[in-house]
RNA sequence: GCCCCCAUAGUGCAGAGGCCUAGCACACCGCUCUUUCACGGCGGCAGCACGGGUUCGAAUCCCGUUGGGGGUACCA
């Protein structure tokens, strides 16, 4: 049995398109499930969209993603020759034919086909030969369409399918300036690359009979057909730009982690058949394989993918998540942070975190003394009671053993005394030392920030309710 | 217009003729835990698009309708 062989082949047109990347995602899953191999090829056909810099984002995608390549990428625009040899055997052997037909005719030509109500498509004007033309003329290179019949193929998402040769049109391969269409040189990589599965999104469907009429042209075997549906936006659209975020950058830099953006993409159109969804990178490759690929299409649900986020935060080791935190902290002034102490700020804080950055605005209050006081808590400091309180609980601090269990039984006894209790005394602290009105369990948070800075702070914040 | 695909709660999935009084998850709403906000736990809201068949029996099979989507380029 041969190894299955997917490839993930884009065209450099743009921004990597979330879509595209799910797409990417099913193709590697499907390799890797199978210890296949997955290729990348860039089909850079049309010289009129390609824009600089796509080739670099969309490895950079996939390598963020952890997408690795086992071959490639390739270039189609470095194959031409190929092609054009390929396409002139067609024409040799009355499989194809050229065409001096212009674009102005063959526009005009589709108005009228539609005022009409008849299908669009060439008229195969120059199917039986175009008297007047030869061939160093610029003219395109068109496949002979059966004329007659039906053809067939099988999906793996879809089941067998067939369509009408005679509504099919005759379509180019080679354009004027002698680069491939994408019907083509498609057909002819898969082909040569010995790629068994061609994994591609829904709105490929209607030209497959084109590539499974090519392949037979040539004697080759087609490769089996996997086309998952669309991702749609929120009104059942194809997603595209207008429904917000859609470039596959913008979510690598929106915080999302690799392995839960690569959970979500795998779950859009996909389900391993139990009720599983938060799935590590191994579980799915385990897991993936196509009869769990559904045949509907999907609508993109930030909400679900900002939870598996959540869950996937929550799934890393301390160390790991402070390692990874680090930067985003240094990014924003608060640098010099000691690993053991990023790691114990980063526990306490790990299930409220949606996205790495938030520990920025959440829990700032653990890497500076410069950190804002909410408005809203103001009504603790300005307490008539409040400074001496804070003094008070200051005091009952300043020689306390430091564990969250003896800060708690240290505050409470002090408490007592200063005639506080519940609410009345956990908030004023909690907003002495940190500011703000909620957080974390307020004696592991003090415990976190240690007993200098939480000193420090509830004298500062005393000196503070006393000019209030 | 023509061709093709699709149809389970607001969203993502499970379901491959009896196990379905349709399950899970997100979202939402309660309750609970709790010093707060989250987390967690418990509970709730909400769906087989419609109409015909086939069958003893249909969410599951067939046909039609409706709705949605894709394609229809010398774009991919």
């Amino acid at each position: 049995m041969s190894t299955l062989r997917t490839r993930f082949a884009p065209s450099p047109t743009g921004s990597m398109h979330i879509g595209n990347a799910r797409t990417a995602a099913f193709a590697w899953l499907l390799a890797r499930h199978h210890g296949g191999q997955f290729i990348l090829r860039i089909e850079d056909t049309d010289r009129t969209r390609y824009v600089e810099g796509s080739v670099e984002e969309i490895q950079d995608g996939l390598k963020w993603l952890g997408l690795d390549w086992d071959e490639g990428p390739f270039f189609q625009s470095q194959r031409l020759e190929i092609y054009r040899e390929l396409a002139e055997q067609l024409v040799r052997e009355g499989k194809a034919y050229r065409c001096w037909c212009s674009p102005e005719r063959l526009a005009q030509m589709r108005e009228e086909q539609k005022a009409a109500g008849l299908p669009t498509g060439y008229d195969r004007r120059c199917r039986e030969g175009a008297p007047g033309h030869t061939p160093g003329e610029p003219h395109v290179i068109r496949f002979a369409m059966p004329l007659d019949g039906v053809t067939e193929f099988h999906d793996h998402v879809r089941g067998t399918l067939s369509f009408e040769n005679a509504l099919i049109d005759d379509f180019v391969m080679l354009k004027a300036d002698g680069f491939p269409t994408y019907q083509f040189a498609n057909v002819v990589d898969d082909h040569l690359m010995g790629i068994t599965h061609v994994v591609r999104s829904d709105e490929w469907l209607s030209s497959t009979p084109k590539h499974v009429q090519l392949y037979a042209a040539f004697g080759w075997e087609p490769p089996q057909f996997v086309h998952p549906a669309l991702i749609l936006g929120p009104d059942r659209s194809k997603l595209s730009k207008r429904h917000g975020a859609v470039s596959f950058r913008e979510f690598t830099q929106m915080g999302y982690l690799p392995d839960a953006l690569l959970n979500f993409l795998a779950l859009l159109g996909w389900s391993p058949g139990d009720n599983r969804e938060v799935m590590t990178r191994q579980e799915l490759i385990e897991a993936f394989d196509i009869p769990g690929i559904v045949n509907h299409p999907a609508i993109f649900d930030r909400q679900k993918l900002d939870w598996l986020n959540r869950q996937h935060i929550r799934m890393l080791p301390d160390g790991e998540l402070a390692r990874r935190v680090k930067p985003l902290l240094e990014e924003k002034g608060f640098g010099g942070l000691q690993d053991g102490y990023l790691e114990s700020v980063v526990r306490v804080m790990k299930d409220r975190l949606t996205f790495l950055h938030d520990i920025v605005e959440l829990a700032c209050y653990f890497f500076t003394d410069e950190f804002e006081y909410e408005e809203k808590g103001g009504k603790w400091l300005q307490d008539p009671g409040a400074a001496q309180f804070l003094e008070g609980i200051a005091d009952a601090l300043k020689d306390c053993e430091w564990s969250d269990a003896a800060i708690e039984a240290r505050v409470r006894e002090a408490g007592e005394k200063l005639g506080r209790e519940g609410g009345a005394l956990i908030h004023p602290i909690r907003y002495a030392c940190t500011g703000k009105t909620v957080g974390p369990s307020l004696f592991a948070a003090l415990e976190t920030l240690g007993r200098d800075r939480v000193v420090r702070r509830l004298r500062r914040a005393a000196d503070l309710a006393r000019v209030q």
